[in-house]
DNA sequence: ATGACCAACTAGGTTGGA
């Protein structure tokens, strides 16, 4: 089973590109996210048309998550727990949930799809809420696996943090003054470690960016940064048999300023597909 | 070539992105 994550920056303006890709590549499980459009304006029918079921979960023009799978979707949720809110003038806990997380189950994994707070500015309201946000996601995965022991999860998506200084290529990040590389963001991504979920891409492909700036010939100077992530709980990790960052999506007419990161699973123990050993 | 931002909303200019 193929797994891919893409935040395709406007799903309305990139229909055909991704499901030409989604076709080409082979995937059969795309995570998406920044759709911006609410569910009604999604294209259902050009993913249809493909083979392939689409959950979604927009509400207006920003953010928005969604999923395409030509296998079944089961237990679709809409949020996770403990998922806090945001929106102007509704800093307290009552603020509304933006739409950031959407998990469906296929073949008995579990996959979400994240839409991580961008931060703006490290004194910024919304760097608070991109904190929190990290912090009640690790915590809620932790739940999770406490609750489905050995089952394989996978959280994917933009995270909005370069982990390592080499993920970080676009010189106009400064560090002590800019978002996605401060010690508290940094600090927020290795907690994924310590609850089991690691980033089961970087072993398989230690090198590449994931997105580049539209300015100032980011990617024809290869100026990126590496911010979307496959991270796997054991059980899903120890099912990744390859990995790739498809650079070449960054490529062409009206690109997405990201590109999809794939992962390949073997499949599960209950397939025939292999011989049976006594 | 991979080339000096782009998308949504709206109809001029703002908001948001990273």
């Amino acid at each position: 089973m193929r797994i891919a994550t893409w935040n395709v920056n406007s799903i309305r303006t990139r229909k055909q590109r991704v499901v030409d890709w989604l076709v080409a590549a082979d995937i059969d499980v795309l995570a998406m996210q920044e759709i911006k459009c609410k569910n009604e304006q999604f294209p259902i029918e050009v993913f249809e048309e493909a083979g392939y079921e689409v959950q979604i979960h927009g509400l207006n023009q920003w953010n928005g998550v969604a999923v395409a799978s030509r296998r079944p979707m089961t237990d679709v949720e809409v949020g996770f727990s403990g998922q806090p809110g945001f929106a102007k003038g509704h800093d307290g806990p009552d603020a509304p949930q933006e739409a950031r997380a959407l998990g469906v189950t296929v073949d008995g994994v579990r996959v979400w799809s994240l839409y991580i707070p961008n931060g703006r500015a490290l004194d910024d309201p919304h760097m608070d809420y991109k904190l929190r946000f990290l912090e009640a996601l690790s915590a809620d995965a932790e739940r999770w696996q406490r609750e489905n022991p050995g089952a394989p999860l996978a959280l994917t998506g933009d995270f909005n943090v370069a982990p390592t200084d080499a993920d970080m290529g676009d010189p106009s990040f400064v560090p002590g003054v800019s978002t996605h590389i401060s010690p508290a963001e940094r600090a927020a991504f290795a907690r994924f470690e310590q609850v089991a979920m690691t980033d089961v891409v970087r072993p398989l492909v230690p090198e590449g960016y994931t997105f580049w700036d539209y300015k100032q010939l980011r990617f024809p100077r290869d100026e990126g940064m590496r911010i979307d992530f496959v991270l796997g709980s054991p059980a899903f990790a120890d099912r990744v048999v390859d990995a790739r960052i498809e650079r070449e999506q960054r490529k062409g007419d009206a690109p997405s300023d990201h590109v999809p990161v794939v992962v390949e699973l073997s499949e599960d123990e209950d397939d025939d597909d292999r011989p049976m050993i006594f």
